[in-house]
Formats: C-alpha cells, sequence, structure tokens
DNA sequence: CTGTATCCACATTGATACTG
DNA sequence: CAGTATCAATGTGGATACAG
C-alpha cells in the first residue's frame, strides 16, 4: 500500500504505460514533479520491480526507464482507474472546497 | 489524484465497500490507523463526495459511514486494485528491501 | 462512543547548487 | 542529459488529553 498510495508513484507508471519513457520526458509529462521526487519516486518503483532502468552508456547520458512484465500487469489497475476519473472528474471538481 | 492517492483514503474506501461501517469498526478493521487520520481521511472523502456520514443522534453517539453512490463507483476500481494485489504481493514481498 | 484540540518529533518536499 | 547533495520550510502523523 505504500507503494501504490503515492501519487506520484501513479503519475509515473501512468506515462510509462504508454512506452518508455527518458527522464526528461517523464519532468516534462508529469506536471508539478520535481526532479528529486521523480528520482526518488523511481527508484522505488524499480526497487519493487515495477520498472526497469536501461542506461546507454553514452555521454550526454541517455536513460530511458519502461515497465517490467509486473508493472504491466498493473495497467489493468491503472485504465480502471482511468475510466473512473474521466468519468467522474467533472463531478468531484465541482464539489471540493 | 490527491484524493486517491493516499493510503489511508484507499483503505477507508476498502473496508466502506463492504457496507456501512461505524467510527470504532474501521479503526479496527484498518490496521495502524490512528484516530486522527480516520477522521481527517473520512472528512475529505465527505467533502468530495464519496463517503456520507449518518449521525443517528443518540446518546451514547452513534454515527455510521457509508459509501455515496459516487463512491459506489469506485468500487470498480478498488476490486481491480484488489485482484493486483492478491496475485502480486507474495512476488512484492520478496523483493522490497 | 465519537470525536476535537494540542503538542511535537519526524518525514516530505522544493529550491538551489553542483557533478560526470 | 541525468542525476546527486544539501538546506530550509512545510506537512504529516502519533500520543495524549479532553468533551458531548
Amino acid at each position: 500500500m505504500e507503494l501504490i498510495g503515492d501519487k506520484w508513484a501513479l503519475l509515473v507508471m501512468h506515462a510509462l504505460a504508454n512506452g518508455p519513457r527518458r527522464n526528461g520526458q517523464l519532468m516534462q509529462e508529469i506536471e508539478g514533479i520535481s526532479q528529486k521526487m521523480l528520482t526518488q519516486t523511481i527508484r522505488r518503483l524499480e526497487m519493487n520491480g515495477l520498472v526497469a532502468r536501461h542506461d546507454f552508456q553514452t555521454i550526454p547520458p541517455k536513460v530511458e526507464y519502461s515497465m517490467t512484465e509486473l508493472g504491466c500487469s498493473f495497467r489493468t489497475v491503472l485504465s480502471s482507474l482511468d475510466d473512473w476519473l474521466d468519468e467522474h472528474v467533472p463531478e468531484l471538481l465541482t464539489l471540493p472546497g
């Protein structure tokens, strides 16, 4: 629960669900995340076997992140969440204070 | 995302998914939650229209919490998450440090 | 029983500067 | 480009005491 009860982790997974991404791409796609939080989140997802890191060992550096098999299996949850949000976000945005 | 990227909120919703619960019941079912966090979490779920509060106005006090219609619609997401956890928690428990 | 109020240690996070 | 390091500010959460 510590793992998935995390806003940033969910957003990172969501971004990676559509294919591999580089550090900079994730920074752009995930609005509001800092470099620090991005790295921290990715590292934890790595530790838990949801995300794989591929360092191309080039100069300038190129590093790509992608879903592992375990990560891919989580996409059903993500899309379930997506569907719910698509349908209910408008409603949610009217209520909260 | 602030709403669902929250460990306690997910656990509270999960408990309420199986029917109305009282404060004390939730405290027991959700291991590790404090009274403070429980109240705080419930209040936010209430604000967002996911949970309803029914005060029986009795002495001693009896208050029951239940899912709203919007809350119920979220159960598909919860069960999706449950399924995933059921299947992959064993694997997760071997890796993390 | 169902909360609210307060204190306080600790964790989280952003900004900034720096490295290979 | 892809990070790491550090600091300061803020937030979070538990323990406790109290109230209706």
